[in-house]
RNA sequence: GUGGCUGUGGCCUAGCGGUUAAGGCGCCAGAUUGUGGAUCUGGAGAUCGCGGGUUCAAAUCCCGUCAGCCACC
């Protein structure tokens, strides 16, 4: 793992210096794509980057010690999962989230917009805040750009997520100008209710596909002066040509000292797209969610575990993975335990799959200091089909 | 040995004279993007135990037979 735990970098953090720090150390000749460091609290770790989700304080399946030999030292946490249970007052009792749940690199939480928007019943949005009901107990209950700030600031992640509207795809131009303002009105209100020193806070562009609105976003959330920015409400349903143009007109915007982030997207497909645009950072559930579900990634496509055709396959999931399922299963055992429905399948699949992904963004990485990237890409996206 | 009950895709069942025998599980595939160990969508698979009869028409009614279960000698 590159990130080390520096727990006393917290107390010492000096006033006035950014919780986080990135710097870009190689840039891509033949696109946006560039490799860095993004320092934080618990270490640094190196961009591109995936982050693996771990919704309620855990990466489903995996103990620290597997997760940290799966990914490259940074994870995402969820603010509203956790605010409604345990409580962020619970985790913070404890000692805050990574001694809660004992993980010693870099946290990131995202704001719990996306979640209000997409899980909880019926969320009504005013320009105070959004009024949902748990989707746990169906309490009625209420976030606000201050709210998310203070949970997230209790459960104290290395870095915090501006509240933004993801608005509902498709809508009217008109409904995503809306959500684009009140992003924009939500992140100076999360800027200025902050306290934590040091805890970062990243911006998120929203507009759907529309470049005037990405670009406004952009430019009115730069000038409040970030700690770096995330391109939202990317990925659910639109053209692969329409991501690519919103993701330009927004990273065109971005400056270049800030970690850009591209949250919830993490098909191999579109890491690689984005990186090309200039991304440094991702998360998704997709290599948790459908290794929970015997769908594992590899360069020559998914390979869906339950299929019959493994069913007396030795080989390992992927040729020179150096997973824990790749190093001592075959596919034909994989498969076996998805079809008895023993726990160590999803627990498998789930430690390949983000293998497999930090394995791609480090390939990425290296080319990028080698410009080679543009033929990586290629290769890669040629490899995968389609 | 006698009487009774039951036999419908791999498994469990629905249908009890009238299009092309229905459903669940399983099986075979597909979907999954700021988390659903969830869910959804397709597909294959049945000469209705077997043989005969009644009828325009039988999984369905009748006879025989085989198998399983129950009860009684």
């Amino acid at each position: 793992m590159s990130a080390t735990p520096r727990e006393a970098t917290r107390a010492t953090a000096p006033v006035g210096v950014r919780p986080v720090r990135f710097a870009a150390t190689a840039r891509d000749v033949g696109s946006s794509a560039r490799a860095g460091v993004l320092e934080t609290p618990h270490g640094s770790v190196e961009t591109p980057i995936f982050m693996p989700v771990g919704t309620q304080a855990t990466v489903k399946g995996l103990t620290p010690g597997l997760l940290r030999e799966a990914c490259d030292g940074m994870i995402l946490a969820n603010t509203y999962h956790l605010a409604l249970r345990p409580g962020e007052e619970v985790v913070a009792a404890l000692g805050g989230l990574h001694r809660f749940m004992a993980w010693d690199g870099p946290i990131l939480t995202d704001s719990g917009g996306f979640q209000v928007f997409s899980m909880a019943d019926k969320a009504k949005v005013t320009d105070r805040g959004v009024a949902f009901r748990s989707h746990l107990d169906g309490r009625l209950l209420e976030l606000t750009p201050e709210r998310a700030v203070a949970i997230q600031e209790a459960l104290g992640a290395d870095v915090a997520m501006c509240l933004d509207q993801c608005p509902p795809l498709p809508a009217e131009k008109r409904l995503i100008e809306r959500a684009v303002d009140r992003t924009i009105a939500w992140a100076a209100r999360c800027k200025a209710a902050r306290s934590r020193p040091d805890q970062a806070l990243f911006g998120i562009v929203q507009g759907g596909a529309h470049e005037d609105l990405r670009g406004r976003c952009a430019a009115e959330l730069v000038a409040m002066d970030f700690d770096g920015y995330a391109v939202g409400g990317v990925s659910v349903g639109e053209s692969r040509e329409e991501v690519r143009k919103a993701l330009d007109v927004s990273v065109h915007l971005l400056p270049e000292d800030r970690p850009r982030y591209l949250m919830g997207v993490g098909r191999p497909q579109d890491l690689l797209d984005a990186v090309a645009a200039g991304i440094d950072m991702f998360d998704c559930v997709m290599p948790t969610r459908n290794g929970r579900n015997a769908t594992c990634f590899t360069d020559a496509g998914l390979i869906k575990l339950r299929n019959a055709a493994h069913a007396r396959d030795p080989r390992p999931l992927e040729e020179g993975c150096d997973c824990l399922a790749c190093v001592k299963f075959s596919r034909a055992y994989l498969r076996h335990l998805f079809i008895a429905k023993e726990m160590l399948g999803p627990i498998l699949a789930s430690i390949h799959n983000l293998a497999y992904l930090r394995r791609l963004v480090r390939r990425m990485r290296e080319a990028i200091r080698e410009g080679r990237f543009v033929q990586l890409r290629l290769d890669v996206l040629d490899a995968l089909g389609p």
